[in-house]
DNA sequence: GTCTATAGTAAGATAGAC
DNA sequence: GTCTATCTTACTATAGAC
């Protein structure tokens, strides 16, 4: 089966209002919450018209979902590139390589606080919290196959270990003022975490 | 400032129709979520009518709060027994009493899959998650308490991995059809937890 | 004190002109 | 591609019978 390409657009004023759009949508949502917002609003800080939303949107819910995947892209571009600096440096050992990763998303929660509050809000349009749920199992196969990939075997309880430990602690970090201290926050859990996770059994 | 009691509700008839009205909610809300199902659908099954409903209710949001205060009553009740079974056969150990009220939560969730999906399925009024984030606070607390108690220093890092580990089980353990199953996924993370917490630094 | 029937209201979604 | 005006839906509130 093909991939059929996604049409690109090509108009400026399109691209250009569209992006707008985001950008405004992102601002009051973390103003308001997702809930509270009013299409109106959102238009409005755009300088828009509700019918231009609904043309490059399907509706508000999509507007979130797409601020999510922009940001979701980076922060694997971030958590995967994290990775392959320490492989170059000669890490192989997975448990290291999954920590890194972790600290990585950790570190890209904190530099991106305001809009990562938005998306662990809970405040979000039906059907998001299973996508989340889906998006951290992915992150779950991607720290397995660190362990496949080092020839060990998968340390399940481990993994569910680590990735709850760390969603938790995203929630936690974002919630300090203070990106110093958020950092030490993170530091301490993935500190803590590594030296859990040399144990074998 | 004084505790105002609760006006108890005396009407057999009225008493019978919350009830009946909250067996209805919990109904419509698994089945087609709480965002897709409408207050008509759930005073429907329960062969009430709208009235009704905001009589003894606010709203929609109010009846599915209501649903989950029970549930996380008879949780607390749960944990809370456990730990103090566990005390009078002379457990004292700070890490063991933690693991052991984890584990009796992950049972309540595993023994009522069906409401429990329902609160870890992001499908909630406004305000629930912050809500679940409060508990979840609390519950860390009540675990740091533990340490208190047996004069040993509270391990912040270890609390936060333990909590975010029992989340993400929870979510895990409830999506599991077979009981037996969930079982053994959460002996499985419970028992790792417990090989993990008695390394001290 | 409890319920039925009905109206109000707000906001997301759509149609069609430009 | 963009906009204005309109529609629809469903939660919320209330009047009044029993």
């Amino acid at each position: 089966m093909e991939k059929v390409e996604k049409p690109v657009r090509v108009s400026a004023r399109g691209a250009a209002t569209r992006s707008a759009l985001l950008e405004a949508a992102s601002h009051v949502f973390r103003t308001v919450g997702f809930d509270k917002a009013g299409v109106s609003e959102v238009v409005a800080h755009a300088g828009a018209s509700v019918g231009s939303l609904y043309h490059h949107f399907t509706g508000k819910a999509d507007l979130y979902l797409a601020l999510y995947e922009e940001f979701q892209q980076r922060q694997q571009d971030r958590t995967h590139q994290a990775v392959v600096r320490a492989r170059e440096a000669g890490e192989s050992d997975p448990r290291r390589l999954m920590n890194i990763a972790a600290r990585a998303y950790l570190e890209g929660c904190i530099e991106e606080r305001e809009i990562t509050r938005l998306f662990y809000s809970g405040d979000s349009p039906p059907g998001f919290e299973a996508l989340m749920r889906r998006q951290l199992r992915e992150w779950t196969g991607r720290n397995a196959a660190l362990f496949r990939k080092a020839d060990e075997p998968v340390d399940e309880a481990l993994l569910m270990i680590v990735t709850g430990s760390i969603s938790l602690a995203a929630t936690e970090v974002i919630d300090r003022e203070d990106r110093e201290e958020a950092r030490e926050l993170a530091d301490a859990v993935v500190e803590r975490l590594s030296s859990l996770t040399p144990r074998t059994e």
